[in-house]
DNA sequence: GACCAGGCGTCTT
DNA sequence: AAGACGCATGGT
């Protein structure tokens, strides 16, 4: 894999193991849209981006100087799924699941965006995700040069109520916001902390947050604070790993769980059939 | 209308 | 410890 930064376009080649498209709409991010063109845009830290994807060769823009490796990591490029396939490929079941939604890689992004918008995302559809933290981004999120909106920082939101939050039509899930955003204003909830803490006692201080119960706190272990070791479990999973893994995963995944958590999800909603 | 959508808090046993 | 239920909103 080789990257160049050059007029502020981060060029990255021999990229193996990644979908842009697989990756960016199969649940873990909510801000990301396909332009007619075939490029991906989406609001990161504190600017618009496009992504391109040809062969194995990936564009991003706009990268600022310093941005280059933040963004390597943000897209995991820098993960090795050469490894990590091949440790979770050693299970034919779970080979089944990785061939069938090829290219997943685990983002690594904002630690506060993903507690919110897994808050969200609660007994909730994707596509009524994506509307409430549109919503949620226009109303509260700083304005960028380009016509979008920022990620709204816990600071903007700790001070509000539920009303101010109606327009979002979030439902009972706004006076979850609030909790959240005012235990991570407050710094009792930190991202710094939770890194700090074993797997176990992150859960826990995570779920003291109020709407944050088993499955939103591993979603943002795994997906807001790089821990691959996080297993995010819902109705799909359950309904999977029961038909697929009735034992339980195989002791040499439980390193990547949150990993493969993401190949057998998605192979249960390309086949709901199969987990009727 | 009924039922569901990547849950959680609360109230019962 | 485990199960039932309501919660607000929008889509089939």
């Amino acid at each position: 894999m080789q990257t160049v930064l050059e007029n502020c376009v981060l060029t990255v080649t021999g990229v193996s193991h990644f979908d842009a498209a697989a990756s960016l709409f199969c649940g873990q991010a909510f801000r990301w849209e396909l332009l007619p063109d075939g490029s991906f845009s989406g609001v990161v830290g504190s600017a618009r981006r496009t992504l391109t994807q040809t062969g194995d060769t990936l564009t991003l823009f706009p990268v600022a100087e310093n941005e280059a490796d933040w963004f390597l990591h943000y897209f995991a490029l820098n993960d090795d799924y050469d490894k990590m396939l091949c440790v979770l490929t050693r299970n034919p079941v779970l080979r089944r699941c990785i061939a069938a939604a090829p290219g997943i890689r685990v983002l690594h992004q904002d630690f506060f965006e993903v507690l919110l918008t897994f808050i969200i995302s609660q007994n909730n559809n994707i596509l009524r995700i994506r509307g409430i933290v549109s919503r949620l981004c226009e109303g509260f999120g700083e304005p960028l040069p380009d016509g979008g909106f920022a990620f709204p920082r816990p600071q903007r939101l700790a001070g509000l109520c539920a009303e101010d939050l109606a327009f979002l039509r979030a439902g009972w899930r706004a006076d979850y916001l609030l909790d959240a955003a005012r235990r991570v204003a407050s710094g009792e909830v930190s991202e710094e902390l939770l890194r700090g803490l074993s797997l176990a006692d992150a859960r826990a201080l995570l779920q003291t947050i109020r709407g944050v119960g088993p499955k939103v706190a591993d979603c943002v272990l795994l997906f807001g604070l790089d821990r691959a070791e996080a297993f995010p479990t819902d109705v799909w999973m359950r309904r999977a790993m029961k038909t697929l893994f009735p034992k339980g995963l195989p002791g040499y995944c439980a390193r990547y769980a949150g990993v493969a958590q993401q190949f057998i999800f998605d192979y249960a909603r390309r086949n709901p059939h199969l987990f009727t």
